[in-house]
DNA sequence: GTGAAAGCGCTAACAT
DNA sequence: ATGTTAGCGCTTTCAC
């Protein structure tokens, strides 16, 4: 068994109480030369106090439950490492929930949340199963990734994904595209449904069509962009013909699975950009690695989880701080999927 | 503040620790009745035992700790992810900590989870760091996807990495090639040494060379596979002459690098495979979704992860299951930057 | 079948 | 400046 406190107050001489007074640095003073002993002590045993039973007593537990859809997506991928680090460099640990966007899943780990007392939330997943009748979630500094919280004290740090959709959408429209077909994470997910909603919003407000055959809805994979692709523009698994109404843009609402869409044209023998123009929403780092190189929508996943982590951390701190309400607008990151530039000729000759 | 099971047990009119045996189906039997009624209370009250003071008091926290270099990387991600997704199954939480390889983060992690009492540990990062002066480590059941670990009471789950970068090698070998260059991580990491040895080891026994000049350490993430490239295949940023010590092949230690070594290749207007050959060693499905596609040494994470955390589960519901040390041989995923397969006619098209 | 009671290891108010 | 002590909410042994 581990060392207790007892036993290093028994060594030194000392009361139990002055053990922690000398740990915590209070509530009561030390005198230097009994603080010098116990600490000699405490290296000696190797004492570690008891993270639970602090917890249990002192009310805290220096983390935080943080649910994610997955972390195989490089955009959550991305958040919850960065949501991590920041945690960790204040003492904090993150305790993650992967809900695949389950809502069983979601209540479950958000119950698990509370049982163990996280000291904060952060939902990129699920933010409206606070709804769920789970008790004591008033109570608790919670910070979410949605534009609406259904509790006014819920703090909201979002991606402004339907303007960025549009954003996205209308610089294909520039190209001259109006067949811009849509594909999509699961409708149900609250962002991908914004996503759409700025894809289909920018498409009506010029007159082009946005009829169901233009979208499609897929897993957040490359397979699931692959699949979505090759269902918009195939025929039998043969491209449609050119002039009938196969797409000639898809608007993509994620980069993995733009990675999945680039290598379904690659399969379907279509072109980049010059018989399908993409651009997708994300800015990861690996869509800056594909070929063609993807145009794409960066949302700043960095400042997001900066942000959230440093304002949950200040409401763990101080209760009366108020809830921030923020969105973020992404920004263009041109590539050459959108045809924008020329290929390089090192491009055109790459399978001459 | 929450209900306790004091509260519960005087809305029943039973003692606190009937309200006990009810919730844990023991160490007592409770009449049908009584039990009913207590049942009643909970759901009425919405009663939640307080995971922090049966963790202290039952000396269980229903938790693991897992130490993993980072999320970003796809292999570690879904490693995590199928770690995770086990875990919750059989009601466990993984309390997770991204090292970076970092000794000091893992040195650090591994002490938050011994305080914080997790009831077992898994290693995907720093496995030698089970030698660091920590206490109580000792009783704890560990796994760590190592082949040797350094105390024998620490289950090991390994890929075979020599054997895994050999048979990539070789095959590049099968191909005619002999300059083969080698895109790896950090070598002070163990699992990077490894693949670097297998290269070397299938090299020499072929008399090929593996001078310095054909081996590039880099972050492991598209930018530095990336990197790597730019160094081994070019002189100031032009390709090297075709006739020089240019490699003609690479092998790549990742499959996250190896997509930065692709978009390289491309950048220097080298083709896959025909300039120069890839082999990757990882078969995550990012791999599944490059152009060109990625030959690459699959190994099998699903797989991994379950071994490992259904040993480890079993490991701490019975401390007498003796360790477990296995190690999984790859298989190789043949694509189309290996040379194994022609272009297909669309590819060939593709920047026509 | 049920209740009383002793802690788990710690924090902090209250004594001295 | 330091010691004493009452819990935090729970599990489980021991009486009844």
């Amino acid at each position: 068994m581990p060392v207790t406190r007892s036993q290093v107050a028994r060594a030194a001489g000392v009361s139990p109480a002055v053990v922690s007074y000398v740990l915590n640095n209070g509530p009561r003073r030390v005198s230097p030369a009994t603080r010098a002993r116990v600490e000699a002590v405490i290296k000696k045993l190797g004492y570690r106090p008891n993270a639970i039973a602090s917890a249990l007593r002192g009310g805290t537990t220096q983390s935080i439950g943080y649910l994610t859809p997955n972390t195989r997506n490089p955009f959550y991928a991305n958040l919850s490492e960065a949501i991590e680090r920041h945690c960790s460099t204040h003492g904090y640990l993150v305790l993650t929930g992967n809900t695949h966007h389950d809502r069983v899943r979601e209540e479950r780990y958000l119950q698990t949340f509370l049982d163990r007392k996280v000291d904060g939330l952060i939902f990129a997943s699920g933010v409206s199963v606070v709804d769920a009748p789970v008790r004591g979630l008033d109570e608790l500094p919670v910070v979410g990734f949605e534009q609406a919280a259904a509790r006014p004290a819920i703090s909201t740090i979002a991606t402004e994904d339907v303007a960025d959709a549009g954003t996205a959408v209308e610089h294909l429209q520039r190209h001259g595209h109006r067949l811009i077909g849509c594909v999509a994470g699961p409708p149900q997910v609250p962002a991908e449904a914004r996503k759409i909603a700025g894809w289909r919003g920018q498409q009506q407000s010029v007159d082009n069509p946005t009829g169901d055959e233009l979208v499609a809805f897929a897993e957040t994979s490359e397979a699931g962009g692959n699949a979505a692709t090759l269902q918009l523009l195939s025929e039998h698994g043969r491209p449609t013909a050119l002039h009938g109404r196969r797409p000639t843009a898809l608007f993509v609402a994620s980069d993995v699975q733009a990675i999945g869409v680039l290598f379904a044209c690659y399969e379907l023998g279509l072109r980049v950009p010059q018989d399908v123009a993409i651009v997708s929403v994300g800015g990861t780092t690996a869509a800056a690695f594909t070929f063609p190189l993807l145009t794409t929508m960066r949302q700043d996943v960095e400042y997001i989880a900066a942000t959230a982590t440093e304002h949950l951390l200040a409401r763990i701190a101080d209760a009366d701080t108020p809830p921030l309400h923020t969105s973020l607008r992404g920004n263009l990151v041109v590539g050459l999927s959108c045809g924008c530039r020329p290929h390089q000729a090192s491009a055109d000759e790459y399978h001459a």
